[in-house]
DNA sequence: GACCTGTTGTACGGAGCCGTATAACGACCT
DNA sequence: AGGTCGTTATACGGCTCCGTACAACAGGTC
């Protein structure tokens, strides 16, 4: 029986890589082949053709980006605030996962089968948000509204290329994340 | 003299329809000529190649959304909540320069000349949301926290695909926006 | 009608990519 | 050493795209 040289995870791997450095778009067999330091001849022994290899990058984003982070928050999270936090480190801090998730969120844009999996993701997530804003907030609307300041902001603060003068983005986020989170002045949590 | 049937400006608004609807990858010469009912023929005469288009694409659209939408934000924005919420609704809610906008900012962040564009336009706008939030906030940092918040919520709505159960987005956003502009509860202006 | 002149269609070479077919290969077993 | 079987390289046809070259064409002018 021949080696196994370049199994199918490396494949999904590469995949990935490309997907989060350029884009669906440059995600391309015989380019991620190259960057394998390999030809395309074993890939279509995985899969069936490119859209299958994309399909399982999707359910490997999925587990790694659900799954995971929602259980480390539930173990890790202190108190209602710290699991907003932390769930929004995990996600958009991680070298990982924020360029892949970015690019999915692209992607999304104009793929109705990735869109309805990013939904399936940020309800998910969302979830998360409400529930540990809920802990402070009685008005439901409300809640529903922080809810959606603290995701939008995690998101868009990567596509938003306006500068901060004298200062770095990441007091500014901090700032926001205390009124989001609706703190006291005189009394920051950061 | 022949006729002059498919002048450089149907290129460039193509090219922006391509952009808005496919992203940078699907702004092809062949393409474009395929839409505009033309072969590539004429294109080469007035762009030297691909890249020329697309720097044409950029200024276009900078015009476009810097000039006229500020322009008309200082002529018809009545008080200071006013203007940032008309310069949110003129970028953000048209059906052409809100595609647009956001696949630039999908360019940008794999392109440092787009980047670089692309940050001097959220640079003017921001002011926009600094001036107009600086008039009912005093302390600075806040004032830069609620300027991002406004931003990265028009932004970033467009790239969650979180549902809200019971709702619609838009009263969400409505309400978040008075949160973001810290108009007192029992007292909505949005 | 003949003649410019600039726009457009057609044709080309070259590149990158997809998916298939087939041959070369390497590891393992006997 | 020789056989077996799965993995990989190579080669192919087909497609899309780029940028160039050149021929066909339409509008205006005389």
């Amino acid at each position: 029986m021949g080696a196994l040289r370049t199994p199918r995870e490396k494949w999904v791997e590469a995949g990935l890589q490309a997907l989060a450095t350029g884009g669906v778009d440059t995600v391309r067999v015989e380019a991620l082949a190259k960057a394998l330091g390999v030809t395309k001849g074993g890939f279509y022994g995985y899969f069936a053709d490119r859209d299958a290899l994309l399909t399982e990058m999707l359910d490997t984003w999925e587990r790694e980006s659900v799954d995971d982070v929602i259980d480390r928050v539930e173990r890790e999270g202190a108190d209602a605030r710290d699991k907003v936090r932390l769930a929004g480190q995990l996600t958009f801090s991680s070298d990982r996962l924020l360029p892949i998730d970015l690019a999915i969120r692209e992607w999304a844009r104009r793929d109705h089968t990735v869109a309805d999996r990013l939904r399936r993701v940020d309800n998910k997530r969302i979830q998360l948000a409400r529930d540990a804003i809920g802990t402070f907030c009685a008005d439901p609307d409300e809640v529903e509204a922080r809810a959606l300041l603290a995701f939008c902001t995690a998101i868009g603060s990567h596509f938003l290329a306006a500068d901060h003068p004298g200062r770095d983005r990441a007091p500014v986020i901090a700032r926001a994340a205390d009124i989001i989170l609706d703190v006291p002045r005189g009394n920051p949590v950061g």
